[in-house]
DNA sequence: TAGATTGTTAATCGATTAACAATC
DNA sequence: TAGATTGTTAATCGATTAACAATC
């Protein structure tokens, strides 16, 4: 077969499952790259894009291969290529809109969060039942009642909610969404949620998250009492 | 060999190494475990815990076996003994104090979250540059300068640290909370953060989690464009 | 050309699942 | 006793790593 220049733009023929491990390490080679890029570096081998994450070279050049061929023998991946071609196959070459749900404390720190807008989220629109937050427009973020909910979702068309509401809630509120055409979720909400197959859920618990160092710190240390 | 009524209430002989995904489960069992007994359940078997999580009975069992024997054949787990049991492996059988610097919207939102002091974790002082903020108490808790972190680190003897300061900053951040004896650190600024060997980071990056349902959600609706 | 580095195949390692004797 | 369910060993599956020809 004639090797063709094909560097593979479109990242078009992607294998019908990528195992999930590959996808996240994406992320965190996206991130990377872009600061690398910010400090004017034009290519990055897989041995120093990996070392700076604490991976082997060969994991990221085989991560990437599951995509096409993104890099460039005797010289590496060139950031601003590799960057598009993440974004790509990651869906965030476009701006995504997101729904809020939820405006306890974690709620509004996330609506003033600067970081999504850097990687292409808009917050569009977000809900509560406090008359005090309904009806007021907050960081540019209009705030309707839950009740709205079903029509507002179904109406804007959009695809991807954060859920920060109170863990007894949470499931209706996945529900509803779910109903209303939301296929992902990021769920900061202690529950487990159950969805049917085609919604993808990311559950965020920032006790869990503590609870995982408890255990590292306990066993390095001294043993637990 | 005997088989002595070794419930093993002391988790005390664990093997050197458990895979991390274990203990990443260990954290989701125990809250299933907690909703379980709030609901006034008094047993439960792998293969209910499991599909509560969409796991296999065999997995959840096969988890456990790694800390010690803690069910009944013919009747299960005892959720309140096992709810003690996972406590003591993960350590958050006894109250962890833990510092917070940066008091930007997530650090405040951190701040009043009630889902830390529910699992055992109570922040203890805080840490800012903000003249607004130092010296004040906000929840309880006192806001000190940052100048003063090592001091007043080394001093409480914490070993625990959340990191909510702009990406750029938190280097340094980690560094300083290191050298004051910090053992475990749950990062959410994103940027990867270098530490030496006993040292445990746990990220959080809100847009890498997002980013994880645009990709399910691209593959699963129409295609990328 | 020599040096660097990719993409990919084969080998290894580790984690999940199936099966079942032991136990309540 | 019969039924349920554990703990654990062996078999399977999947992901990571090593090695190297191809390429720039």
């Amino acid at each position: 077969m004639v090797k063709s220049p094909d560097r593979n733009p479109e990242p078009s023929q992607e294998p019908a499952t990528v195992p999930q491990p590959v996808v996240s390490r994406l992320s965190l080679y996206l991130r990377e790259l872009q600061r690398l890029r910010e400090r004017g570096r034009e290519t990055v081998s897989s041995t120093q894009l990996g070392s700076l994450l604490g991976f082997t070279d060969t994991q990221v050049r085989k991560d990437l291969a599951y995509f096409g061929q993104f890099g460039y023998p005797g010289i590496g991946y060139r950031c601003h290529e590799l960057i598009d071609a993440i974004r790509r196959i990651l869906g965030t070459h476009r701006t995504w809109k997101v729904a809020l749900v939820g405006l306890g404390n974690l709620g509004r720190a996330l609506l003033r969060y600067r970081g999504f807008d850097r990687q292409g989220f808009r917050i569009a629109v977000a809900f509560d039942i406090s008359p005090q937050l309904v009806g007021r427009t907050i960081e540019g973020v209009p705030v309707r009642h839950m009740d709205e909910l079903p029509e507002a979702i179904e109406q804007s068309g959009l695809r991807l909610a954060i859920i920060t509401v109170p863990a007894e809630q949470a499931p209706q509120v996945a529900d509803a969404l779910i109903a209303a055409g939301v296929e992902g979720i990021l769920n900061f909400a202690p529950v487990t949620l159950t969805v049917p197959p085609h919604v993808n859920v990311v559950g965020v618990d920032l006790a869990i998250e503590l609870e995982q160092l408890t255990y590292s710190v306990t066993r390095s240390g001294e043993e637990a009492t």
